[in-house]
DNA sequence: ATCAAAAGAATGAATGTTCATTCCTGTCGT
DNA sequence: ACGACAGGAATGAACATTCATTCTTTTGAT
């Protein structure tokens, strides 16, 4: 009686859980968000949550990984193989802002838990892997002249740090992105990364 | 039989107990520290932390709001007014910069503080005063053209996130900060925010 | 200079609360 | 009737905070 497609409209209360969990820590933080208060919000009892998670420390965790990995989708996003360096580093840029200040939630979580004590060892090599796509960009675009020889974590400062500036300061109404100000940021940043 | 030397060597416990809040924080997170274990890091009892703080809120924001303090001092040091303002720019990068990388568990705790249920609004009020040199080093920038006409905010980010950046990498030992990565550094951000 | 008494500081066991987690029941689809 | 799933009360550990008591320092009268 339960097609696929009711299955993923109703239920599916892991999802549920997984979305709630990332809106209450979003707005309340980790401490402040009892595991009764996300099965409340998630319309399930407490022990549900058992079924689908180990412990808070696992939903939390898996959330996390669930999220840069939709974060770094995003950021690919319309990349084509044909485009040159300089046009992958400038939609990688903006597919990183866009993604940034259309997901509020997703932002604030995923930074509240980088620096965390949920930050174990599996979940740091977990991500490591997720960023090979752009550490292979950089080597491309370092060997044919596009980069400056810079430490690609130099680089990375330009493209990450700096785009996550700009969306905090946006979301948080302190600076108006216009398509100018946007240009002028992508371009700064490429004038610091690209070769000469 | 007490001189003020003995006094000042031995005592404060405020002070102790301060630091090791830092210390633990930094460490092991907000919510991670229970108030047992900072007071016996610091040798005092439990109940003694309560006679000089209202509570663990309380002790966390005046710690912040100190921190903050000391930090801002850094930054400013060495500012003479005959500065042009392209090297007060160039100074406040590098003493941020080293401030940080001489100060992990500040920095750390700040960070974790910033974003954190415990950022009130007095404490935002307090910390926005604190900022009132470095925005009238930018308005002076703007007037006679030093700076571009950038609103504050964007410059800001080159300034401070990237900085901010570049000290974690480096505490992190994912990056070696030479001194020709440094200057490198601080004349992209400078030139970033110059005037034309 | 001495010492008793007051003031101030520190202690740590006790309290009450807040959670994460468990476990016993009930429900529903087959 | 069975088993997987869900419910939510019950459990117990962890914690922030309190407070009656003890220890230390200061005061001031002689």
């Amino acid at each position: 009686m339960t097609t696929s497609i009711e299955q993923d409209k109703v239920t599916d209360k892991r999802t549920v859980i997984l979305q709630t969990t990332l809106q209450l820590l979003s707005e309340r933080g980790f401490h402040n968000t009892p595991m009764s208060l996300i099965a409340e919000e998630a319309g399930v009892a407490a022990g549900t949550i058992y079924r689908y998670f180990d412990n808070k420390e696992t939903l939390i965790n898996e959330l996390f990984l669930d999220l840069k990995r939709e974060m770094l989708q995003h950021a690919m996003a319309r990349i084509e193989p044909g485009d040159t360096t300089e046009e992958q580093f400038r939609k990688v840029w903006r597919n990183f802002f866009h993604y940034y200040v259309t997901h509020e939630d997703e932002m604030r979580f995923v930074e509240q838990h980088h620096n965390s004590p949920f930050q174990s060892g599996d979940v740091l090599a977990a991500v490591e892997e997720m960023y090979a796509p752009f550490a292979n960009m950089f080597a491309v675009g370092v060997a044919d002249g596009s980069f400056r020889e810079l430490p690609m974590e130099m680089t990375s400062v330009y493209i990450y740090d700096v785009v996550l500036a700009f969306a905090k300061r946006q979301l948080s109404g302190k600076l108006k992105m216009t398509d100018e100000l946007l240009e002028e940021a992508v371009q700064i940043s490429w004038d610091a990364v690209k070769g000469t």
